[in-house]
DNA sequence: GTGTCAAGCGCG
DNA sequence: AAAGCGCGCTTGACAC
């Protein structure tokens, strides 16, 4: 028979792959007893060495104990660190922050405190009593004196006790959530690994690329300040002044809080049509705000890089209200692409990632999972569009009926003018399955007003199922608070927004697709290439993997089989689909991995 | 100096 | 009546 055991570690901050380290630990069992241990100081009364530490996780890798964290990735980390061995494969855990976020995804907060404090009403204090003394030895927490800590460390232990206690019976009564729980389990190890391996990039691109923005900015600056008559800094306040006041540009939109005149890229194009070249500082803001940032990005990530040039992002597998993974330190789920429509001045940051030598990286993305997700809850809602899923099964664009009816004459535009009223109408088509009103899709579609109605009305009479998805869904959310997605997870959200419900559907499933397909890929690759190929990322929709060259004869059957594994969901009803690429080179430089004909340079 | 907020922007 | 959503990071402004 196992034990259940709280475990908590305390630990120098919140960096494990960049230097902070594991200094103590807490347990707590089911009646509250609560004990401390630190191994950083031995001359504490609750001393304990690094063998006490690999005994006591012995007894998890035997199943004797079963730990139970809260956020337990950083606490694995953490020990896994300080032991200097991995441990998460083998053990069964627990972990509290995910089974909250499974229950009430839209809990104001998730942290373990807050949580204590709003269902069992224990106090927080412990935690700026502790904060006092950081501050007050300008240190970490190893400078608290042993009996603050030792309370604070029991404190914690006992709260993902009663956490766990209270959370877990009501995801054991579901067999769905349960499920759903034991995948969120799994992803937080498999993200561990991911962590771990972090991604390369190549530091003289990214200097050599912050050196010549920074050129470019000092030229925007200097002939601003020609034109202008004097230095400017063509941002804050003083952008505001240069646009509105000293070139009396109109006030197009106003910020939402403040109210001040928006100086927003968007804003700034629009004034761009309006004034054109009479007006050529606003070229130069647009400059100097994508190339100031862009250099800024790009310095973050030499500073987070290690001795080999390695990052090692934290992140989070279940970190956003719908279920989706979130990335910080930094974050690599947004890493600028070097074209991008509707952006003059792009930054090229991709170019800076590289593969590891000896490897290529292959990018598998879902493609157009929302829209297929979609279709698929308007089968079980609103009923089926039958154009649409005709086009579905030719493996066509599902954007194409929706561009000829808001432009007739689309067929007669050309390439590059198709490109750009696509994208238009492709983000009109989901602001509107999104629960957008007219205004706002026929402005994201580009419509003059005087069309907009009345084809606006024809595209919401061409596919009644996919436009009146959103109208169920909110009524779901008014009349039972949450909606449900194909795995069983719950998505609660504010019966004031019910028309949040298809977004956050389609988001949590989507999440949910990927995360799933992200644990089955990393345990594929464990047994058919020994772990030599693994996953490094993970973006939404996406997996990045880096895969040795050495291994490349057997690449086209290694992602096949991965593809399969991947869209392998019986109870979606409508084929997900996957695409392939291949970078030599670096994240901007991928070309198309097609599997019928594999070449790789 | 440190912390917080708003604006703005990158990705999906 | 009207309503797309989710993140994290940087800058600039302001308060403590």
């Amino acid at each position: 028979m196992s034990r259940l055991l709280a475990y908590d570690t305390e630990t120098t901050g919140l960096q494990l792959h960049r230097g902070d380290k594991m200094f103590a630990w807490s347990t707590c069992d089911e009646k509250g007893d609560a004990k401390v241990y630190r191994l950083d100081n031995q001359s504490f009364q609750n001393k304990a060495s690094k063998l006490d530490l690999a005994a006591f996780v012995e007894d998890w890798a035997a199943h004797k104990i079963i730990p139970i964290m809260h956020e337990a990735k950083f606490d694995l980390t953490a020990t896994e660190k300080f032991l200097g061995k991995r441990i998460a494969e083998d053990i069964k855990f627990h972990d509290t922050y995910l089974q909250s976020r499974i229950l009430r995804n839209n809990q104001s907060s998730h942290g373990l405190k807050d949580l204590a404090y709003v269902l069992a009403e224990i106090p927080k204090d412990d935690e700026a009593l502790v904060k006092q003394y950081v501050r007050r030895q300008k240190s970490d927490f190893s400078a608290v004196p042993e009996d603050v800590m030792t309370k604070y460390q029991a404190g914690d232990a006992l709260r993902t006790i009663l956490l766990h206690l209270f959370f877990y019976p009501k995801i054991k009564a579901n067999l769905q959530w349960l499920d759903v729980y034991q995948s969120e389990l799994q992803t937080a190890v498999v993200t561990m690994r991911m962590e771990e391996r972090g991604i390369m990039i190549d530091r003289n691109v990214c200097r050599t690329l912050i050196s010549q923005l920074e050129r470019q900015i000092e030229e925007v600056l200097d002939e601003a300040a020609t034109i202008v008559g004097k230095p400017v800094s063509l941002s804050g306040r003083e952008l505001i002044w240069l646009l509105y006041q000293r070139y009396n540009l109109p006030i197009l939109e106003k910020t939402p809080v403040t109210g001040e005149p928006s100086t927003e890229k968007e804003v700034l194009m629009k004034l761009k049509e309006q004034v054109g070249a009479a007006c050529p500082i606003l070229d130069l803001v647009l400059k100097h705000r994508s190339w100031t940032h862009g250099t800024a990005i790009l310095q973050s990530y030499l500073d987070y890089a290690d001795e080999e040039g390695v990052i090692h992002p934290d992140i989070n597998p279940c970190g956003a209200v719908t279920g989706r993974e979130s990335c910080s330190h930094p974050n690599l789920q947004n890493v600028a692409k070097s074209r991008v429509l509707l952006n003059p001045f792009p930054i090229p940051a991709r170019r800076v990632f590289r593969p590891r030598p000896g490897f290529v990286n292959f990018h598998i993305d879902f493609s157009g999972i929302e829209m297929r997700l979609l279709l698929h809850y308007c089968l079980i809602y609103s009923g089926k569009d039958e154009i649409l899923w005709k086009i579905v099964e030719e493996d066509g664009d599902l954007h194409y009926p929706a561009c000829k009816i808001f432009y007739p004459e689309f067929d007669t535009f050309d390439k590059s003018t198709q490109k750009t009223i696509r994208t238009a109408v492709k983000n009109a088509n989901f602001a509107g399955a999104y629960g957008a009103g007219d205004t706002k899709i026929a402005a994201t579609a580009g419509l003059p007003d005087n069309v907009a109605p009345q084809r606006i009305k024809v595209w919401r009479d061409a596919f009644p199922a996919f436009v009146g998805l959103s109208k169920v869904l909110r009524r779901l959310i008014v009349q039972q608070g949450f909606v449900e997605t194909v795995f069983g997870r719950r998505v609660f959200a504010n019966t004031q927004t019910p028309y949040i419900a298809t977004n956050y559907l389609v988001q949590t499933t989507a999440a949910e697709v990927l995360k799933r397909a992200k644990n089955s890929v990393h345990k594929y690759l464990e047994a058919a290439t020994n772990g030599e190929a693994r996953i490094l990322m993970s973006i939404h929709d996406e997996l990045i993997i880096e895969y040795p060259r050495t291994r490349l004869s057997d690449s086209k059957h290694i992602i096949e089989e991965l593809s399969w594994r991947m869209i392998d969901f019986p109870n979606i009803r409508i084929p997900l689909k996957v695409d392939t690429k291949v970078a030599t080179i670096n994240w901007e430089q991928s070309s198309p991995f097609d599997l019928k004909k594999v070449v790789i340079k």
